[in-house]
DNA sequence: ACTGATTAAGAAATCGATTTCGTAGTCGGA
DNA sequence: TCCGACTACGAAATCGATTTCTTAATCAGT
């Protein structure tokens, strides 16, 4: 059976006032170090733990973190990989390194538990209330938006993934796509390429984290005084352009798009990383076999999950709302090369 | 401000008692229908919601399930990937597929709340204890089974995943991995080839799940009356046998050791399928990708992980303990042909 | 030695729903 | 008409820890 407060009180020879005062390890409470030893031998001896559902009830505490994953699923469409589609392969990947980051955080933190949401059906507050002290939410920006904007001006503190612009009074996390854009786009630059096309679904797509990237890439080919191109997203059109030699190298919007670069320029007999130098982005599980190697842009998903936790945490604690973008780094392997 | 059950009550015109019975929706309380209508219309109009932590503390259930993913962790080895490492991101492709197994079946079944025990540091135990009605835990079998040993002889009801042979008083899901062995070598029979090898790390990997995967396809060679040939797990040995003519085909224990073998055969300037029909078991992602498309075994993690969550809601409803084996299925791609 | 301040610890209220009795009132059968 | 059986509902106990409010004891300073 467990053991309640009273019993370790009656051990103690105290009350469970006295007990409480103690084990809280809250200050301001003014106990004899001796009976506060007496106190902490007794627990100790009884094996108590106190109960947490009477905690909750009194303090309104739950010390649980909620986190809504709302793109998880294994029956969702993909919505993240603009033109080439591969299952939900590449969001259970994110999602799996969501997790990975959230647990090294939490574990890190000693927070005790984290609640997950299952994405998709009732509004999640109706879920989570009073099961969490503050929510993490993790949904890719095109449907996440409307979700974020749904708990605008909820009492919980907030703490939001995948967005650069939360509503106010919520905290973001992201990882600066921008940044890795123009990232990519100087390794090439620096290989000695000029002309470097984007691959990608280009505006249409309005995935806006790709956008960013093609942003990058604009920034750094001006800042080089290279020739930005228009973007490209059909493998025959890529091949043209590479046999009229306005094509030396591509930086593809992710590992995905370039592996669907190499399969069509492979088609037409030519080869990455010898007729084109190819960077891709994501670093995905993978992206060492895609033409024998994928120099990318390595994308932090676990480290953003892990800096939400954080974030969220210091939010609980009082710390006012704030916003974080993640530096993402090159990885290079063999598919870029000197020109 | 929080609509407690007194204010419904007092809106309904009855006791706080009547409107528990009401709302709790359990039977074997007589209430006149008129007065539980008005009840339910009090309670609509307020918009009261039970507060979770007194309900817990009156009833002792919490509503939440316990989840515990102790291989989730950015910082992981990574000991299922047999000889072939590429860091963590296998397990994270499984624990995504676990989690959006986990949230499809508990939005299905509408469980308020995973929680996830962040994996490592403290037994699950101490973090878990009162804040879940039961356990499901999936960590691979390897590092596993000493977590399952320690929970033996709890008082939750607990479900493990990756495991055939749970301690006794644990229910357990698995996928059938000898099955898949034996569908993968029974697909290269079925093409006409004999001279089948098995790639893998054999007996000194040790890894439970690649050896039942190895055992599918000695069983399966047997019935075929093929000739069972001892396993390789090193590219150079297998070109050899190639050359010799002693194999036209290979079941590679995983898709990451089927990418290596086509690496391997490739820089020796043979090909797949051309001159070697392959076979990998997982299909992770990237595998459409692997040889312009790898045949191989699907792997039902989320699967598993759905009828995870189905057995622990029926196990805590009193049903008793129970085993299941999940059969993985054949994706046909082109990196195996007819002889 | 006396007084006001401070320390130490306990009694009891509290958090909000659930659930067990207990008590009217109602119904049907003799 | 009277008596059990049943129905409908409420009063109050309960879950277990936290926290406020008191009271008793101790202390420092004159």
């Amino acid at each position: 059976m467990k053991v309640k407060i009273t019993e370790v009180a009656l051990a103690a020879g105290v009350s469970s006032a006295t007990v409480s005062k103690v084990l809280s390890g809250r200050t301001g409470y003014a106990v004899h170090a001796a009976t506060a030893e007496r106190v902490r031998q007794a627990a100790l001896h009884l094996g108590y733990v106190p109960d947490v559902a009477a905690r909750n009830l009194r303090t309104g505490r739950t010390g649980q973190l909620g986190v809504v994953l709302e793109a998880v699923g294994s029956s969702e469409p993909d919505s993240l990989l603009g033109g080439v589609t591969a299952g939900s392969a590449v969001r259970r990947t994110f999602d799996g390194a969501i997790m990975a980051g959230l647990n090294d955080a939490a574990r890190e933190l000693e927070v005790p538990a984290l609640v997950v949401y299952p994405g998709g059906g009732k509004p999640p507050a109706s879920y989570l209330d009073g099961r969490v002290d503050g929510l993490l939410i993790s949904c890719d920006p095109l449907r996440g938006h409307e979700l974020l904007e749904a708990m605008r001006g909820a009492a919980l503190p907030i703490v939001a993934l995948w967005t650069e612009n939360p509503p106010p009074g919520m905290s973001a996390v992201d990882v600066d796509h921008q940044a890795g854009g123009a990232l990519a786009t100087q390794h090439l630059l620096g290989l000695g390429h000029h002309r470097i096309a984007f691959y990608g679904g280009g505006e249409a797509s309005g995935v806006e984290h790709f956008r960013r990237r093609e942003f990058g890439y604009r920034q750094a080919m001006l800042a080089a005084g290279a020739p930005v191109q228009k973007a490209i997203h059909e493998g025959a059109l890529l091949v043209e352009a590479v046999r009229r030699g306005e094509v030396s190298a591509v930086f593809a919007e992710t590992d995905l798009a370039a592996a669907a670069v190499v399969q069509a320029l492979s088609r037409a007999g030519l080869s990455v990383p010898g007729d084109v130098s190819l960077v891709g982005f994501d670093d995905i599980l993978g992206a060492e076999y895609i033409a024998g190697g994928l120099t990318t842009i390595y994308h932090p998903a676990a480290e953003m999950a892990a800096e939400g936790v954080h974030t969220l945490m210091r939010r609980i604690q009082g710390e006012p709302a704030s916003q974080l973008l993640l530096p993402p780094h090159l990885i290079v392997r063999r598919s870029a090369q000197k020109r």
